[in-house]
DNA sequence: CCGAGTAATCTCGACATCAAGATTCTTGAC
DNA sequence: GTCAAGAATCTTGATGTCGAGATTACTCGG
């Protein structure tokens, strides 16, 4: 079966012989799927009034452990996003009362966002449904192929996250 | 070597060791390696004056092949977006003369997009510069692990495009 | 041929993001 | 102590995208 990068691959071999375009076969993908994966998130998450770059905020929160709480420069490191967004991003979450704000006591230019008991009990759940979702687009691999799939995206990633 | 999704995999399995959450180890892996190549395409084609968004577009009239000519409407078919987005993209292109619309004679409501001389010759040099970058970025993988990690990421991708 | 249904494109308003800079505070050299 | 340099957060203006709907035109059964 042919996908829509095969076409385009094709595409390009045929007009442009004298390229070597097979990268795109890799990085294509990874683009094309990336977009995929977007509204799969997106549409897993509805049912729990979330936006997926709300998720992205309060699952860095939930992942740091009790009592999740990170200042906004912490949240931007994990989140791959500007420091005006991330304002906000915790503006719309305070206004869901899913994290609150507070003033750093030990630095006055600081502050702590925090997850509220709803917003723990939001992300929790939305985890639950992104799971599920993910295993269903990976349905179509075998646990030997999913591994090497890891491996080879994360000889990848290494670059950037150094 | 650890990545940041080693990290982020990590922290929810201490955080919710109930939770099986190896889906993320590749889907999450495809999402931020997904921010990275928006950036490095940026940069490689930042020397030509385009955004991504018009390389999009113009690379898929350039893949069309001579007369280099599409509708709006396969044009939003080829880069999943709106069609209020590729209206606005098309303006753009437009304003910088690397295409041009005209009326479809055989169908009123029809246009036709068309590159440019000098819309062939950015999407033919901006090709060059990303391919430079991305042959860097699949530098760290062997040939077989390329074509295997190809392979596993069409897998994923057929469920999409069908 | 007429009209309902469909198709193609564009318009409009809302909004998330970014980039750059402003503001406030801390730190460390002297 | 003071001041310059740097850090943390927020503000602002511009912009690209989306979603919904408006507009115009084609199609085909009756």
């Amino acid at each position: 079966m042919q996908d829509e990068v095969d076409r385009l691959v094709a595409a390009w071999r045929r007009e442009r012989p004298d390229l070597d375009v097979t990268p795109m076969e890799v990085l294509s993908r990874i683009s094309r799927l990336a977009t995929h994966l977007d509204r799969a998130r997106k549409q897993a998450f509805g049912a729990y009034e979330l936006e997926s770059s709300e998720f992205d905020v309060l699952s860095a929160l939930r992942r740091a452990g009790a009592p999740y709480r990170l200042s906004p420069g912490q949240l931007v490191q994990e989140t791959l996003v500007t420091s005006g967004t991330m304002t906000h991003r915790v503006d719309r979450l305070v206004a869901k009362n899913l994290v609150d704000r507070t003033p750093d006591p030990d630095d006055r230019r600081g502050v702590h966002v925090q997850l509220t008991a709803k917003g723990r009990q939001a992300v929790d759940g939305a985890l639950d449904a992104l799971l599920v979702s993910e295993r269903e687009l990976l349905a179509g691999l075998s646990d030997r192929d999913r591994t090497s799939l890891a491996t080879a995206l994360r000889t990848l990633s290494l670059p950037f996250d150094a």
